[in-house]
DNA sequence: TAATATAGTCTACACTTGTAGTCAAACGAG
DNA sequence: CTCGTTTGACTACAAGTGTAGACTATATTA
């Protein structure tokens, strides 16, 4: 998978449809976003296009019709989230995550399943050997 | 305080010095940030200008010179981080939490203080009963 | 006082993003 | 085979961003 581009907040929603529903042609992401959001088809269209460019999405011509593409995700939702992320914590925090975490535990309202969930994280990376000192 | 208004990357950079450093008279702020970017004076300006038009910060006139002004935030850090983490995750985790920082903990390398931080914290908005369930 | 450096306001311009219209080729209905 | 529909390609346009030049009023300095 190549790396991932920057991508909007509405090519996202276009993202999450193909990432969650496999390759999709054109029709059939219209009719998923066209139930979620209040987008005009052409509106989708363009937002898909933009995807293909990008190289966000790839267009593969259907076997049969002509005319047709099933487009399918050339990049990792992951490597997009880590993107993200990176941004993100550049833009608000310098790089650092951990304030980062820190906002968000704080201003998250967790459930104690989800609290044990991470702390199980937290033992396990502890447990690995929590990087900062690692070799350079 | 107001709330807090879109902030776009350069003008974090703008924010971050007004927050860091009091309030800064224009050449003070232009200074700063001619050291840490590659902006012109300028470009620096006119973010800070945009900053004053969205309402981040104020303003207020220099007593004795008459045509100087001293700029000050007019939001807080926290209220911008804030709006840019619900922005960030409403946009990559769907607004759930709990998913986000799983994938911050995953990619960060965080060392043991501050997993044991963060494990303090979590141990502490366990005990202040973590919020999901509490009444509607 | 005249020249200059500064601060602030206006203007500019290319690129991205949100949101869509138009057009032409091709497919399916009748 | 002709007509409407669907798909994809090209075009549009306003708001926001990154990046900055020009002009103006003022303050400072020689």
């Amino acid at each position: 998978m190549p790396k991932a581009p920057q991508i909007s907040d509405a090519e996202w929603e276009v993202m999450k449809s193909v990432w969650d529903h496999g390759p999709l042609t054109a029709g059939e992401v219209v009719n998923r976003l066209e139930a979620q959001t209040r987008w005009r088809p052409r509106t989708i269209k363009t937002l898909l296009a933009r995807l293909v460019r990008k190289g966000a999405v790839k267009a593969e011509p259907l076997e049969g019709a002509a005319r047709a593409f099933q487009y399918r995700a050339a990049v990792t939702r992951e490597a997009c989230a880590r993107l993200e992320s990176r941004t993100f914590l550049s833009r608000v925090f310098d790089g650092d995550v951990a304030p980062a975490l820190l906002h968000l535990l704080k201003t998250a309202d967790l459930s104690p399943a989800e609290i044990d969930q991470l702390k199980r994280i937290l033992d396990d990376s502890a447990r690995h050997g929590g990087g900062k000192e690692r070799k350079p």
